[in-house]
RNA sequence: GGGCGAGUAGCUCAAUUGGAUAGAGCACCGGCCUUCUAAGCCGGGGGUUACAGGUUCGAUCCCUGUCUCGCCUACCA
């Protein structure tokens, strides 16, 4: 309702600003006044216009508002402050249509997307920091899903990378294992119930450590790993087959966290079948073909494929854009890449370029950015080639596929996709920007510019939270907000742990609170508040905010949490629950009065107030895709919750003797009850029975 | 050296992307359970938005400079 009556209104704005001035204003602001007793929209479109039309904004604001005449929906239009015009909607009318339904229509788009998130090393278990990028993507994800779209969503896997060869090279070098050793221990820590990622969590660090620890050995000891990381990614002999065996049962076991969180994966793209199914190759043709890539002949780089980064990129074209990912479409109107030609603004240079970024070393070795470049053009369906597929994972609704070199015969299609959205933190910036760069490079800049690095800033420790753990915490770093973790150093909070303490704290409270009811119900409502605090908290920060984790503030139920936005909810099932009837009665019912009484004068404000704020949820969610950030949603709905607790105490339902006010009064719980539920569900968040 | 991000209440963060009196939560102080669940509500104190200029009707937001902090910037992966 909100969202269209906004339309609407900017809609006659552009017309009468037509009329009156035969201007054309490219975007009409409209925001909400600071005081709801104002209006609901308001509009400083008369300032703008104040020097073009040389009047002052009062009197074009005098003149708008005389001109707009009726709109549908509208109560009226005033001049306020210095030029402000304010518009009131017709209340009565406003709530018989939010109790209707919601405009999601208006915006929603059918596209097919692709939103990758997780992507954990499966090398040791998930932490905190990881739990904000799946947590994110999550959201993300069900935003879009929301709005109409297909989503696929991808959990990229890299099992042959450099971290997974240092578990190898521990249980070989420091445990001494063979492959049948492994699977011995693999049985073992499976019997006693003791967790395979817990497992490498610790031997990770210890591995991380033997590098360093010796002088005399550490040359040799680095050479250990790159020989392990080069027979991993050879694959066909021991090391492989063992690193293979450890990095799937790690994968499962993260899986299994994030199951417990809600989150699921459609496909598992890994990096050990980019490799062999030669994804590199063809990226390469095309990169030559097309000059991007270019043979350095001379200077530091000599010897190997290079590429102009996308910085020098942004800085020819002589944008101020800075962000990757985010401004892309700024650049869709040149060309870059000259079909006719055949060549490319990314063409080797007259003279050397020191800056550029080696695709392929000198040695023949591809870099991490070649490889990502050519999943990228798979993920665009541009690349030529495809995965094998087989079933991985199963959820109660779906089967969660892996990428095979020869898998099943029938599959769903992945990859292809319109758009995509890489959940991953702000220190890959550079080599997300590069990959964007190369699609620019290559001609095609439609797909770069809906390629989106959903960036987000990491999640570090307090000092005094690295304290509680045990970790020595030097000097100099006391003072300081936060300390980043380090999987090397063993030194994080594990994301099983965190969501056990969280669920043993909710647990409690429950078992104090509901004694009458039996223990599997109460374990369910401890582990959905539990869930909720925990998303909430990595969800109200926004992207670009650095959390400084600490256990008194993730287990903390009270204030701007989730618990206390599902506590609202609770609220409105008790009252439905003893006026016997529900939601969705108390809405219908709206339809058989008329509002309007009790929605006039100041004490009528407040209840307004939760109806209005209900209505924008859509227009949340719409602002969310367009900013990729999902912190708004989350804002909204504590507001929400927090409009109706003040609501919710000052007029008592149940006892209001007036039958048709009681009607208006049941419709406000169930309208709130209604957007709360909706929009904690795309926050990934349930709401409890009772708490 | 270059690039990016950040600096707002004691603490942690917002501020609808340039709009009206900069808002929440936590912490602190005081009040509210015989009434739909107190994981709640009400009230209070708390601010030179790092600093200095500039742009304009109007700046936490844009521009220039300075300071502080973090990250990125390898033929490692």
């Amino acid at each position: 309702m909100y969202l269209r009556q906004q339309k609407k209104l900017e809609e006659r704005l552009r017309a009468v600003l037509r009329e009156l001035y035969q201007i054309e204003v490219g975007n009409i602001v409209i925001d909400q006044p600071p005081e709801i007793r104002f209006g609901e929209y308001a509009s400083p479109v008369a300032f703008e216009l104040a020097r073009k039309l040389r009047k002052a904004p009062r009197k074009i604001a005098e003149e708008i508002v005389a001109a707009l005449g009726a709109i549908e929906g509208f109560a009226g239009f005033e001049v306020a402050g210095a030029g402000y015009i304010n518009s009131r909607l017709d209340r009565g009318t406003a709530v018989q249509a939010i109790a209707g339904g919601s405009d999601i229509e208006t915006f929603a788009e059918h596209l097919h997307s692709l939103v990758e998130h997780t992507s954990i090393n499966p090398n040791k278990a998930a932490h905190v920091g990881h739990l904000r990028n799946a947590i994110l993507g999550d959201t993300f994800v069900r935003l879009l899903r929301a709005a109409g779209q297909k989503v696929d969503v991808q959990n990229y896997i890299d099992n042959t990378g450099v971290q997974v060869a240092d578990i190898v090279v521990g249980l070989m070098h420091l445990e001494a294992m063979s492959m049948t050793d492994v699977q011995k221990l693999m049985s073992r820590l499976a019997e006693s119930g003791e967790r395979i990622d817990y497992y490498c969590w610790d031997l990770y660090a210890r591995v991380s450590q033997w590098y360093e620890a010796d002088e005399m050995e550490k040359q040799a000891r680095k050479q250990v790993r790159l020989d392990t990381l080069h027979e991993i990614e050879r694959g066909g002999n021991e090391a492989a087959a063992i690193g293979e065996l450890i990095s799937t049962a790690v994968l499962r076991r993260h899986l299994e966290t994030m199951l417990r969180l809600d989150i699921e994966y459609d496909f598992l793209p890994r990096e050990s079948e980019i490799l062999h199914l030669k994804f590199w190759d063809l990226a390469f043709e095309q990169l030559k073909a097309k000059g991007v890539l270019y043979f350095e002949a001379e200077g530091k780089n000599k010897g190997c494929w290079v590429m102009r980064r996308m910085s020098w990129l942004l800085e020819k074209i002589n944008t101020t854009t800075t962000e990757s990912g985010e401004n892309i479409s700024e650049l869709e109107s040149a060309d870059y890449y000259d079909e006719a030609s055949e060549v490319s603004i990314f063409s080797r240079p007259k003279s050397a370029d020191e800056d550029a970024k080696v695709i392929i070393r000198s040695n023949g070795t591809v870099t991490y950015v070649g490889k990502d470049i050519a999943y990228h053009l798979w993920k665009f369906g541009l690349l030529g080639r495809d995965f094998g597929y087989r079933r991985f994972f199963t959820y109660p609704d779906h089967d969660c596929w892996i990428s095979a070199e020869s898998g099943e015969p029938d599959h769903p299609q992945f990859g292809g996709a319109q758009a995509i959205y890489n959940v991953i933190d702000s220190r890959q910036a550079d080599p997300q920007a590069n990959v964007i760069g190369a699609l620019i490079g290559m001609g095609y800049t439609d797909q770069a510019a809906h390629y989106t690095h959903f960036s987000y800033e990491m999640v570090a420790l307090t000092p005094r939270c690295a304290q509680e753990l045990g970790y020595e915490v030097p000097e100099e770093d006391r003072g300081r907000p936060y300390i980043e973790v380090s999987g090397r150093k063993g030194f994080g909070v594990k994301a099983d742990d965190l969501i056990d303490q969280l669920i043993a704290a909710t647990q409690k409270e429950v078992d104090e609170r509901h004694p009458e009811l039996d223990q599997v119900t109460r374990r369910e409502i401890a582990k959905e508040i539990a869930v909720g605090a925990l998303r909430y908290f990595m969800l109200k920060y926004t992207r670009n905010s650095v959390i400084a984790f600490d256990f008194k503030d993730a287990l903390s139920f009270e204030g701007e949490t989730g618990p206390y936005i599902q506590y609202a909810v609770v609220r409105t099932r008790s009252i439905f629950r003893k006026g016997e009837t529900t939601a969705e009665r108390a809405l219908a019912e709206v339809a058989d009065i008329d509002p309007s009484p009790y929605l006039a004068g100041g004490e009528a404000d407040e209840i307004w107030q939760v109806w209005l704020r209900a209505a924008k949820t859509s227009l949340l969610l719409d602002q969310c895709i367009g900013t990729a950030e999902p912190a708004y949603l989350a804002r909204h709905a504590f507001q929400l919750a927090q409009d109706f607790s003040n609501f919710y105490r000052k007029h008592h339902i149940l006892t209001e003797p007036d039958p048709a006010r009681k009607k208006f009064l049941m419709a406000t719980a169930a309208v709130t009850q209604r957007e709360l539920i909706r929009s904690l569900g795309w926050l990934g968040i349930r709401a409890p029975e009772m708490m």
